[in-house]
DNA sequence: TTGATATATATGCAAATGCATGTAATTGTC
DNA sequence: GACAATTACATGCATTTGCATATATATCAA
C-alpha cells in the first residue's frame, strides 16, 4: 500500500488550495474591474510572443499551461474572433496547425501588464519578501 | 503606484499556480477513476463533520472554501439530492439556514478518505519530506 | 501498398460557473 | 412602529468546462 500522507502534508496541501485559489481569484477579477479579459488568454499570448516566430502548436499549448485538448481548442476559437491570434496551417504535419499571435494579441500583453503586475504585486509580491519567495518557487518546483 | 513584483515574485506565481494546476487535476482524477465525486464534495463534508452538530451556514462554507454565494447554493442542491447533506431552517435568522450533514455524507467520507490520502501522498507527500513540507505550509501561509 | 492503430484537433451535448437580479427576512434610523 | 438599506439565499440566462466521439492525417506492421 502507498504509505499515508502526513499531517504537515495535509495541512500544506490545504494551503497551497486556498493560497491560489484566493490569489487567483483577486487577480482575476482586478483584471476584470480593468476590463481585461481572463489570466488565461494573458497566458496564451505571453507564450506565443516568446516563441521565436510567435507561433505555437496547439498541443504544445496545452502542455505548457496545463489545459485539456478541448478547452484549448475553444480558447483559440474566442481569441481568434477577437483577432489576437490566428490559425495557420501546419505544413510538417498535416493534423497539426499554428497558433500565430497577431499584432492585437501583442498589443493586449502589453495593455494588460500594468493590470496584472500591479495586482501581483498587491495580492502576491507584498507577502513575502525575496528570499522568502525564492524559497517558496523551489519548493513549489519539486511540485512539478 | 504600487511598486512592480520582483522576478522572483514572478517565478514563484507561476509555480503556484502550476504545482496547484497538476496536483489538483492529478486529485480529482484519481477521485473520479474510483468513482467519487469532486474534491469540493469532500470539503463540503468534511466542513460539517467537523462541527459540534454538523452544521454550518452557507455563508460560513462559503467563507471557509472560498466560494461564490451562488455555486454554493447550488453545490448544496446538487448534495442535498444525494442525500449527503439536508438543509434545516435557522431559527436566529429567518433569513438563514443549516446545513446538515446525514450518515450518508458521513458514509462517503470515509469511502472518498482512503483513495484520497493515496493520492495525496502520490501527487503531494512523496515530492517533499517533513520539514520542507512545513516550511512551504509557513510561506503559504503567509498568502493567506 | 494496405489495413490497423495512433495522433491532432474539433464538436455536440450535458454539467458547472459566472453574472445579474429576485425574494424574503433583518437591521438601522427617524 | 414605519420605511429605507442591508443581508442571506435562490434563480434565469449566458458562458465555460467536461465528456464522449468525430474527422482527418500520420505511422506502423505485414
Amino acid at each position: 500500500m502507498t504509505s499515508k500522507p502526513s499531517d504537515m502534508t495535509i495541512t500544506a496541501w490545504a494551503r497551497l488550495l486556498k493560497a491560489q485559489a484566493k490569489a487567483l481569484e483577486a487577480v482575476e477579477s482586478d483584471l476584470k474591474a480593468k476590463g481585461h479579459p481572463p489570466l488565461a488568454w494573458y497566458d496564451v499570448l505571453l507564450e506565443l510572443k516568446r516563441e521565436e516566430n510567435g507561433t505555437l502548436r496547439p498541443l504544445e499549448l496545452e502542455k505548457r499551461l496545463l489545459l485539456k485538448q478541448h478547452n484549448v481548442s475553444r480558447l483559440i476559437d474566442r481569441m481568434e474572433q477577437k483577432n489576437l491570434l490566428k490559425r495557420l496551417p501546419f505544413a510538417e504535419d498535416g493534423r497539426g496547425q499554428l497558433v500565430a499571435i497577431t499584432d492585437q494579441g501583442q498589443e493586449l500583453l502589453r495593455r494588460m501588464w500594468p493590470t496584472y503586475r500591479a495586482s501581483l504585486q498587491d495580492h502576491v509580491g507584498s507577502k513575502l519578501n525575496d528570499s522568502e519567495m525564492a524559497k517558496l518557487a523551489a519548493l513549489l518546483q519539486h511540485l512539478l
